[in-house]
DNA sequence: TCAAACCTGCCAAACGTTAGGTAGGATAAA
DNA sequence: TTTATCCTACCTAACGTTTGGCAGGTTTGA
């Protein structure tokens, strides 16, 4: 349980506000996850904006593990792009939460600079994955960036959308129909 | 003070919950808005769980008003297809507000069931409508729900990611990415 | 006169945060 | 080896503030 307290702190926080969001978060729910007292998260951390910029980076520095992954386990980069939505699916699969980011984009105008910071890394990691396969499929690359933020935007529309319905065949449906538009390669 | 109060209040907390979500919104904000105190909304409203109902309600009327008004006035379907995102793009253009129900459909773990309900109602007027102009540019029957709903969550996330970074050339970029893809009709 | 509309003034609960304390292990000096 | 000191990781208790909500009084206009 106490093995690392800090590690424990911030993935509860991070099951919380993937569920809740940032305003949603607070420190006694998180520590009472954790096994602890709410005062004792001000061990670890200087207070809860820095917590959720701690959580925040920590996501989108997983989601990046991720991404790696897709890219080196999957060599067809049309492959690894196809891949890309299940990872926002899995955020469904698990209790119906929703991509931490997305969540905060909502709540953009509440955030403390330190978190809004580790947001649009998110944002720009994502984007950033995305181009670098479209355009190793053969994509004109003026057009990669472009499109890059439009698969983005359109698979975390997908998700907020489904997890309004707590749907997950929803957002296989939806995605399907990005692919058969033409959004996303086939 | 106001001619009519009710209303005032309506549109008071509207602006709240585009900026904030139905968490962020609280009575005493609201209520200075309009320039009364917060326990005189009582007089209005049973509770704040009503009140938000009653805000999201009025929303997707407008907002069905407004999908009407798009149908009379542009007799083309596929024109009216084109002008829909503008819809979205006014709220980004208000103070960087975003849709009223895509911020509660984050929030929909938290959110009282009358809000769910009208939640809900604001997604199927708009995907109902989109079917409805689909069908009208020749889009095979069978395919225009799927492709509504994906049009639909596509915009959605289009302006939330926009409204991350307060850009509303990156919406418009986005939109044109989804009309280029052949996602949205050109 | 009477009801609609709004007020003052409070309450309990929940929030982030701080102060001060403590059990138990590590470290260092004799 | 013992003793004094310090550190880690938590605790209890309380602070001030904000929240939704409510009881009951006051104003206003027809």
């Amino acid at each position: 349980m106490s093995e690392n307290a800090r590690e424990a702190i911030l993935e509860a926080a991070r099951r919380k506000a993937q569920a809740h969001g940032y305003g949603g978060l607070n420190l006694r729910d998180i520590a009472s996850d954790v096994g602890i007292k709410a005062a004792s998260i001000y061990y670890h951390f200087p207070g809860k904006a820095e917590l959720g910029a701690a959580v925040a980076k920590r996501y989108w520095e997983d989601t990046a593990k991720n991404l790696e992954a897709l890219t080196t386990q999957i060599g067809d980069p049309i492959k690894a792009l196809n891949a890309y939505p299940g990872l926002f699916r899995r955020s469904l699969e698990e209790e119906n939460r929703m991509c931490l980011c997305s969540f905060m984009a909502a709540e953009y105008d509440d955030l403390p600079d330190a978190v809004k910071t580790e947001v649009q890394a998110f944002a720009d990691i994502n984007v950033a994955w995305l181009s670098t396969m479209l355009a190793a499929a053969l994509i004109p690359k003026a057009k990669c960036q472009t499109r890059a933020r439009a698969i983005f935007a359109a698979v975390a529309g997908a998700q907020l959308i489904a997890r309004s319905r707590a749907d997950l065949s929803l957002f296989d449906a939806l995605i399907n129909s990005f692919r058969e538009a033409g959004l996303m390669p086939k």
